[in-house]
DNA sequence: ACCCTAAATCAACAAGAGTTGATCAATCAA
DNA sequence: TTGATTGATCAACTCTTGTTGATTTAGGGT
């Protein structure tokens, strides 16, 4: 029986689109402020002085990787941090690094 | 006194070029090889299957994000994870979880 | 029904990131 | 010194992402 010395391939593979969907610095304002809790669009428009169509392309972007999630409240969408996909990429960088101890082969 | 209920500046932004550096499918393969241990470009060459310059691109970018660290020996180059990277990453991550309890304002 | 506002979508364009093959610098062995 | 090998760099190209302004869909108010 193998051990498991690397995340799984899916696990990863999840990892990688969460992590493609917070490495930008646009995005990465618009989650640090849905750090401090749920925020309507329009709030987030006004917030960090986005064009509208600018900011709607980037929640897409981050609700698609699961990062984000939008509820809709009458003409109103609130959207906000899923926790679960920021506790899977620590998960994953847990696993990352526990695995990084042995020394270099002689190599070629 | 200001509370601070986010990450500071700084860090985000280092976060932020981590999480660039992590986010590529290619990287990530590189990046488990490294979880595995210390390795040499030609072992990773050969390991994965690359061009040596497509390889040799993708280390640029993770050493120059502070993501690996390259050891020179003779003609050889050993890269190995640079674990304070994930440690930092895991912070920010945390951090990030930290904050997001308040209820949705009233809006608009 | 009409109008106004919130937010998503679209097409055209601009910018950025990755790939390729060639070349270059450095190290080592013969 | 010559030749072979490791790995970085470069320029040209391609592909992917992000931006912009206009249009569209859907609520809610009057």
């Amino acid at each position: 029986m193998r051990v498991l010395e690397h995340p799984a391939p899916l696990q990863a593979d999840q990892a990688r689109l969460l992590l493609k969907a917070l490495a930008d610095p646009l995005r990465l304002q618009v989650i640090e402020a849905l750090g401090g809790g749920e925020r309507c669009v329009c709030e987030l428009t006004a917030e960090l002085g986005l064009a509208q169509s600018k900011l709607s392309f980037h929640l897409r972007v981050m609700k698609e990787a699961g990062l984000i999630a939008a509820r809709e409240e009458g003409r109103w969408v609130y959207y906000r941090l899923e926790l679960a996909a920021i506790a899977l990429l620590r998960d994953w960088l847990s696993q990352l690094a526990a695995g990084s101890g042995t020394p270099a082969t002689p190599c070629c």
